[in-house]
RNA sequence: GCCCGGAUGGCGGAACGGUAGACGCUCCAGACUUAAAAUUUGGUUUCCGAAAGGAAGUGCGGGUUCGAGUCCCGCUCCGGGCACCA
């Protein structure tokens, strides 16, 4: 079963254990519910063209070594990976080349898979999936008919970021300092018709279940602060001219409220025109226009200083009748609460800013402690100046305060109580070729209602229209029965370049009669089918975003060829959510929180049974290139697994970047550091391997292990089993080090020790460890013999080492038995040659003992 | 500006509040070899010392403690995230 060869070949001996590991399906996962599951999970790739990055292998080791381990633990283990590959590189290459991005993608995937293969991970590669492939974007297109028919997605025209480099609309996540995350280009604001999901109505569930996940906390702080909940209150200001009515505000301290000394309104604020006395309609008008003319990137950079302009329009403060002005200044957004504040200099800094900036009034509504001497006053402290004939904040505190006029606030249904969030509705619509087709078509009004006038046609719980050129369209799902919706063949990748998709230029495509029971279609161009039911209809020419796929994959791996559900009931039941997901970083918003809001869509359409998809979450640090700088092509610092593994093997790479250092820190890449694992590897195979090619002759089944070598078996399984489980790899392989150098060093030792110590190593160095396993006469595959087990009794040392200090100062140690008691350890210590000088002639004032560990006298 | 994370030998990094520097890299010296590589033995924080040993030492300044890399307070620098969210 084992190679031949006479020295430690890894290449014969990888090559060997992966065909040996294909050959035999040793990693595919059985659906035998009986056993425990283990589901680990690695974020799948996007196949870029070029090739698997150093980044990939660093967590997709670590989860190997997790599967491996469990796999030996007896567990049913699931360790799936499969294929980001929707996504802008391969639509740009199909532009620049004109060939079916489908071409380029799959010569990306094939050279993935070689790589992955050859770095011998123990994927069950039957379960890969593709999220371009139709079988599976049929059920990306299931979920987002189901999340149009419970009205979680609309339709809307809105001012969205276009790059006319990349020709499409960007969301906000996708725009980095004014410009687009991919490619780096510039950005603008253009109104467009999109798709919108309507994740904010998860907002409160997507803040509550973090709480629950065992997930790094900067993660759980960044979705927390993404999704920014607030509590304050609407208030509405009655305007000084009452035909203009009033105008709502949102604010977290209406306690503050007595000290409103103007407001403000954003600069599209749809009331601006009618607040704007004739005085001021010049200056507005050109406020306006700056404003709007400003990019992103300025509004930021200007960030420091603010600006504004009066609307010539006063609004009548609720609680004290005061007339406070009403300003236009862009440091409020459109986009967040109502678009209008009440400003109130006294107690936020922005506002305080603005004040100073043009003169207006202050008032301090919370008395800051004596000494203050900064601007606005922001922190607790008691209300002053807060007081009608009605009602007194006066000596409250901010919460106290806030609770009070609230309810006085309500009482005279001049506001109520409002959460709000920054949390926006998820764009999902891009104006690209090479994503999910959205299953929807558009109707006329009279086609819509004879198309649900068909009891087979389920009407979705808010109709989603919207209207061009006078007429209003209204949007149908395809049925579940015509799904998937497949990309059709165009001749060029070319976008439109008006804010379509190419799709939109193929007309016997986007325009067809259409069939709403069957969701047929025929080209329009062509007759109008036999029939009553067929109408004209619009396809929507957008396609989904890249984060569609990756919003559900985890759970196609479960079934991924059920040509009827997501995947079985059973299988969903038994494998739940993974046990374990791993990957970078910097998904920590966007993937991880547009996964959890389908999950728990999901959830609720009692598809899945957990409320959460990812209990236990992991990120892998980024590798540095050897100059401590980040990888990148420019600075030629860029390590290439292909080219490692040629020289070391896959598993001295493996082996090494766990090594590196623990697995969620950044780290530098050393090239020379391989050699010292790479060596390891190479003394195992001298210690295991005799001149024969046979066994060790000093490993035997006669053979009696030293002590040490006996607790060190012991304490190496402890160590190396709780580490695995707590993702501390650096430290399992230097206890694996310290057991080998003590093997290389004792005269002979037990099979039974030599072989416990290959198991260990299997999860690290898979195909060495087969290896050995198998030329000890061992039935393959090591990663099914039962993990072996220590006996704690063992671990006990009979004697240790006990540092004697005196006044905290070590001075010296003795081997002493573990359960001496105190005074013979007092005694040893003032026997103790070295402590003499220190102790003569003081008297002992203090003495602490530690069994075992230490001995601190403390003299005077 | 706000919120996180980090700082330990020449380097990557180890250290339940209990001998700081495990393990590995680098470097130095010895063995083996005609020689080199590989292997192997020993050394490798700094300073004083021939040695025994002593002193200092975990970014900086304080504190708690018999004892602090570890806990607390105040800084510096580096990295990451957010950025007018009312």
């Amino acid at each position: 079963m084992a190679t031949e060869c006479k020295d430690y070949s890894f290449q014969k001996i990888e090559a060997h254990w992966q065909s040996f590991w294909e050959t035999n399906q040793t990693f595919r996962t059985s659906d035998d519910r009986s056993r425990p599951k283990y589901y680990v999970l690695d974020m799948f790739p996007y196949p870029s063209g070029t090739g698997l990055h150093i980044g990939h292998p660093e967590g997709y080791t670590a989860t190997d070594i997790v599967a491996r381990y469990r796999w030996a633990r007896g567990c049913n283990v699931l360790h799936p990976i499969g294929w980001d590959a929707f996504g802008l590189p391969a639509e740009q290459h199909a532009v620049k080349t004109g060939a079916h991005p489908r071409l380029n993608t799959e010569a990306n995937i094939k050279n993935f898979r070689r790589q992955l293969k050859a770095l011998g991970f123990s994927y069950d590669w039957s379960r890969e999936v593709n999220t371009t492939d139709p079988d599976y974007f049929k059920w990306t297109q299931w979920i987002f008919r189901q999340l149009f028919q419970h009205g979680l997605a609309y339709v809307d025209e809105r001012p969205v970021w276009w790059c006319s480099e990349l020709k499409t609309v960007l969301a906000n996540e996708e725009v980095v300092d004014g410009r687009s995350e991919v490619g780096h280009h510039p950005v603008e604001r253009r109104n467009l018709r999109q798709w919108v999901l309507r994740i904010t109505a998860y907002a409160d569930r997507l803040l509550a279940g973090l709480k629950d996940l065992d997930w790094p906390d900067s993660t759980k702080r960044m979705q927390e602060a993404w999704i920014g909940r607030s509590e304050g209150a609407e208030v509405l200001f009655q305007l000084e001219d009452p035909a203009l009515g009033s105008l709502r505000i949102f604010t977290t301290r209406p306690d503050t409220l007595f000290g409103c000394t103007y407001m403000v309104v954003a600069p599209e604020h749809p009331l601006v025109p009618a607040l704007t006395t004739a005085v001021q309609q010049e200056a507005v008008e050109a406020y306006r226009k700056t404003a709007s003319r400003k990019s992103d990137l300025e509004r930021t950079d200007l960030a420091k200083e603010k600006s504004g302009v009066f609307s010539g329009s006063c609004a009548i403060n609720p609680v004290n009748g005061q007339r406070v002005p009403i300003w236009i200044a862009d440091y409020v957004l459109m986009g967040y609460g109502t678009g209008a504040i009440m400003a109130v200099p006294g107690q936020d800094q922005r506002d305080w800013d603005f004040a100073k900036a043009y003169a207006l009034p202050i008032i301090r509504t919370v008395q800051p402690p004596a000494g203050f001497n900064g601007g606005a006053f922001v922190e607790d402290g008691p209300a002053i100046n807060s007081a009608n004939p009605e009602i007194s904040l006066d000596g409250l505190g901010v919460a106290a305060a806030k609770e009070k006029i609230t309810i006085w606030l309500e009482g005279k249904r001049l506001g109520e109580r409002k959460v709000n969030f920054k949390l926006r509705d998820w764009l999902f619509s891009r104006q690209r070729y090479w994503g999910e087709p959205f299953p929807i078509v558009w109707v006329d009004e009279a086609d819509y209602e004879r198309a649900l006038s068909c009891p087979e046609v389920a009407r979705p719980k808010v109709p989603v229209t919207f209207r061009r050129d006078g007429r209003t369209f209204c949007a149908l799902a395809l049925p579940e029965g015509a799904l998937p919706l497949r990309l059709p063949e165009v001749t060029s990748y070319q976008p439109t370049g008006n804010g379509e998709s190419p799709l939109a230029a193929i007309p016997d495509w986007i325009d067809v009669w259409y069939h709403p029971v069957t969701g047929e279609a025929a080209p329009a161009s062509g007759p109008r089918p036999e029939g009553p039911l067929w109408i004209r209809a619009k396809r929507e020419s957008n396609t989904m975003p890249q984060w569609a796929g990756s919003c559900w994959y985890y759970l196609r791996y479960l079934d991924p060829r059920n040509p009827s559900a997501i995947s079985d009931r059973k299988l969903l039941d038994y494998w739940g959510v993974p046990d374990l997901y791993v990957g970078g970083a910097e998904h920590a918003v966007l993937h991880l929180l547009y996964a959890r809001f389908w999950h728990m869509f999901l959830h609720d359409l009692g598809v899945v049974r957990e409320p959460e998809p990812f209990r236990k979450l992991f990120h892998q640090g980024i590798i540095l290139g050897e100059d401590g700088e980040k990888m990148s092509k420019s600075r030629g610092n860029v390590a290439n697994p292909d080219s490692v593994i040629g020289e070391y093997g896959t598993d001295a790479l493996r082996l090494y970047l766990m090594f590196l250092g623990p697995l969620e820190a950044m780290k530098p890449w050393n090239p020379r550091g391989i050699e010292g694992v790479f060596r390891f590897l190479n003394k195992v195979w001298r210690e295991y391997v005799g001149e024969d090619g046979g066994p060790h002759p000093k490993i035997s089944a006669a053979a009696t292990d030293t002590p040490e070598i006996e607790r060190l078996r012991h304490e190496t399984i402890r160590k190396v089993g709780d580490d695995i489980e707590a993702l501390r790899f650096n430290t399992a392989i230097s206890q694996m080090m310290i057991f080998v150098n003590a093997l290389q060093k004792a005269p002979a030792v037990s099979r039974g020790t030599a072989l416990a110590f290959l198991q260990l190593l299997a999860p690290f160095a898979p195909h060495l460890a087969e290896e050995l396993w198998a030329r000890h006469g061992e039935p393959p595959s090591i990663s099914r013999a039962p993990w072996p087990v220590y006996d704690p009794a063992r671990l006990v040392l009979e004697q240790a080492k006990l540092v004697f200090q005196v006044n905290g100062k070590v001075r010296g140690d003795q081997l002493v038995r573990v359960g001496l008691p105190q005074s013979d350890a007092v005694e040893f210590a003032r026997a103790h040659p070295r402590l003499k000088p220190y102790l003569e002639g003081k008297s002992v004032k203090k003495i602490i003992y530690v069994p075992g560990r230490i001995l601190n006298l403390v003299v005077d």
